[in-house]
DNA sequence: AACTTAGGCAACCGCTTTAAA
DNA sequence: CTTTAAAGCGGTTGCCTAAGT
């Protein structure tokens, strides 16, 4: 729908800045459908990755990085059209509760969705929401509730996640035993070796105290009975598996109510 | 019917992180 | 160990469309 500028061609630069010769123009703006075709079928036939060289290779006068983003946004076959259905907006409010403007891992647990997708959803819908709803569409805490709001930074729209750790530096890698996280999925954000969950994990690095502070019971039940969360100092004391089983236990408690919800409302609210 | 405004979304930009040389 | 290239991420931009006047 949208569409972007006409095309500005700035002057002879690649995707880094580097200057180019001799090299076309690179196109910029909308995708045309040729193009569409042209990259779906060179990566079906090549394979993901090397983008920098893929639009040479492909005959395409896109930068990389468009490529990549054009794919990974629109061509890629898994990705799930259509509205954002009420159950994944659910899930996308509760894990930004947690992990904040991390779209790429929001966007992860949730199938088909892409982190552009769902960051476009979040500030065109969901902020707004929170917003009528009374909420700091950043902390989920209520907006009249200054006191606690000093923390979270208001001067930019992004903000960090409820339970990013106060001033100090960022606690150091938990060093994962094994690095059991690599290569999870969709985002590969997470895969490469060293990173790990580290972000995760500095999301994680709250108290469950966090979330009673605003009502989520299901976090902060889970973070009690699973001992999460490790009060002292504030250090996350959680390991990959922890956080993986902790985002799947937000899905499932979500999909149990649903079914719960879906029960009662077939047999009439009655068991 | 014409014009204006706001919302939605695809695409781009710049920065950070990671891997390779 | 240092430098460079590549990839990925979040934030922002700007066009299109629909709704409102």
């Amino acid at each position: 729908m949208a569409r972007r500028k006409p095309p500005a061609q700035h002057g002879a630069r690649s995707e880094d800045g580097q200057a180019q010769a001799t090299a076309p123009p690179l196109k910029r703006g909308p995708w045309t459908a040729e193009e569409d075709e042209v990259l779906a079928r060179f990566v079906a036939r090549e394979g993901e990755g090397r983008w920098r060289t893929l639009p040479r290779r492909a005959g395409l006068l896109r930068c990389g990085k468009s490529c990549r983003l054009r794919w990974m946004n629109y061509l890629r076959p898994d990705i799930k059209r259509g509205p954002i259905a009420e159950d994944e907006e659910d899930l996308i409010l509760r894990l930004h509760r947690v992990l904040g403007n991390r779209w790429s891992l929001i966007a992860g647990r949730l199938p088909g969705r892409t982190d552009n997708e769902i960051k476009n959803y979040w500030n065109s819908h969901l902020s707004k929401k929170l917003i009528a709803q009374g909420l700091d569409p950043r902390t989920h805490m209520p907006l009249a509730a200054a006191p606690g709001r000093a923390a979270a930074p208001t001067d930019k729209t992004t903000w960090a996640p409820t339970v990013r750790p106060p001033q100090p530096p960022p606690p150091p890698p938990p060093v994962p035993p094994t690095s059991s996280a690599a290569g999870t999925g969709c985002d590969g954000r997470d895969s490469p070796a060293g990173g790990g969950n580290d972000d995760l994990a500095a999301a994680m690095s709250v108290d469950a105290h966090d979330f009673e502070g605003f009502g989520d019971q299901l976090l902060a039940d889970y973070a009690a009975s699973r001992g999460v969360f490790n009060d002292v100092m504030g250090s996350p004391m959680v390991d990959d598996d922890t956080f993986s089983s902790f985002l799947d236990s937000l899905m499932n408690e979500r999909q149990l109510a649903a079914d719960h919800k879906g029960v009662m409302n077939d047999q009439g609210g009655a068991i």
